[in-house]
DNA sequence: TTTACATATTCCCATATTGGAATATAATAT
DNA sequence: ATATTATATTCCAATATGGGAATATGTAAA
């Protein structure tokens, strides 16, 4: 078996950096691939094979307005990433927690050594 | 060019179903390479090679313990996957938030109406 | 209808993958 | 020293990739 296809999840369309950063112009305002060429500097046939991938996963939709295709993002389809990613927050969160805790412990010591 | 290795940073190792799976895992406990194996009913090279890779992009952290190796979460190498989705989530919260706003001029208005 | 513009698709290559099976390495126990 | 346990590595196959170049498709303008 072979790597699942960047088109399985968005978790395997998003691991390729140039298709993040297509969302995140996307995420700004719906634009169409000539617009996207220029503000991402790629060339046409790279940034309509991203979008290609990102539509498959249903994380852009298109419209189409003449000759030109515009796109916009479709938040909610990094939803599942989001709730998978967010339950660790606390994981690393946790130590400065626990060094607020001390922090806090030191500074109420302080207190009852200047008010003994 | 091909695509990125797993390797690579966090998002292509994380790409990867069984990865999550494993990581979820060591979330709750840090686990000899045996005990993986059988929570999760791998093959024990599978198991050991999945863990190489997390380990090269950071993701878990190794512990030799006689013949055993421990391997434990490293949360903070999922910051990266963390920092770049959470920007988005406004934009899926958005009609809510939209939402929350119009059912509170209703209430103001009920009360606007009874008050007066 | 021909021309110009906007976008998608095809063909190519080098590269890396996952899983299975077999095997190697490493550490402990007998 | 040898057997046993725990884990990692190698070899294999099928598959999919991303980028470049060239080309096809589709729509509107002259």
């Amino acid at each position: 078996m072979a790597r699942a296809p960047t088109t399985f999840d968005p978790f395997n369309a998003v691991a390729e950096p140039k298709r993040r950063q297509l969302l995140e112009v996307l995420g700004t305002s719906e634009s169409a691939v000539n617009e996207l060429v220029e503000k991402l500097g790629w060339t046409q046939p790279m940034v309509s094979k991203h979008l290609g991938v990102l539509k498959q996963v249903g994380l852009v939709n298109e419209r189409r307005v003449g000759r030109q295709r515009l796109y916009r993002l479709n938040a909610e389809a990094l939803k599942p990433i989001y709730d998978w990613v967010t339950p660790f927050e606390q994981l690393w969160n946790a130590r400065y927690e626990r060094l607020d805790q001390l922090l806090q412990n030191l500074q109420e010591e302080k207190k009852n050594v200047r008010t003994k």
